[in-house]
DNA sequence: TATTCCTGTCCTG
DNA sequence: CAGGACAGGAATA
């Protein structure tokens, strides 16, 4: 009894096997609150302790419903988001990722976009860092977010998963 | 072309 | 607590 704290919330956490590789998929009581990507699966694992410090993890083998739905948002990532999001960050975190979210499928802009969007039009390069801080891949379209010059440049799960999902959803890619 | 500055976070010493 | 490193980009020399 004494294993639930009331200050320690427990994560639920299941890997599946995508499209695009091994992801983490990690749940809370209010929604996915993290999908990683990465065919390490100890990586994943420590990458998700280290975002989430102060819960605690819980490991399941049985297949969440939830999951599935984010399986599915892999598979065709312009369709929209049908599952809970438990979005995690600091305030300026925030407001780029509910920027990102405004790009439309099929569509990209620009780190310098998203620093306008939120009133920021010279944090570009703070813009980058929250982009690579962002915890749900794909849910959040980190990955429709190109250098002004039109390059992929970089990507927190690899550049070759980012071209990749612009492929699929219609962009060319240089 | 090469510096320099801007900006928010995280990591290291 | 200080300094450096980033998935950038504009301004200056």
């Amino acid at each position: 009894m004494r294993a639930k704290d009331p200050d320690v919330e427990t994560i639920r956490c299941v890997f599946r096997n995508s499209s695009l590789g091994t992801v983490l998929i990690a749940m809370s009581d209010s929604g996915v609150c993290a999908l990683l990507m990465g065919d390490d699966e100890e990586i994943l694992a420590n990458d998700l302790r280290r975002r989430f410090r102060n819960a605690k993890l819980s490991f399941q083998k049985s297949v969440d419903p939830l999951s599935d739905a984010v399986l599915a948002l892999i598979d065709a990532p312009t369709a929209p988001v049908t599952f809970p999001i438990d979005l995690r960050g600091t305030p300026f975190q925030e407001r780029v990722w509910a920027a990102l979210r405004e790009i439309p499928g099929g569509q990209t802009a620009t780190y310098a976009d998203i620093a306008r969007a939120i009133g920021a039009p010279t944090a570009t390069r703070a813009v980058a860092g929250a982009c690579g801080a962002n915890p749900l891949a794909v849910a959040i379209p980190c990955h429709r977010v190109l250098r002004s010059d039109g390059t992929l440049s970089g990507y927190r799960w690899g550049v070759d998963k980012k071209r990749a999902l612009l492929a699929r959803e219609g962009v060319d890619t240089p």
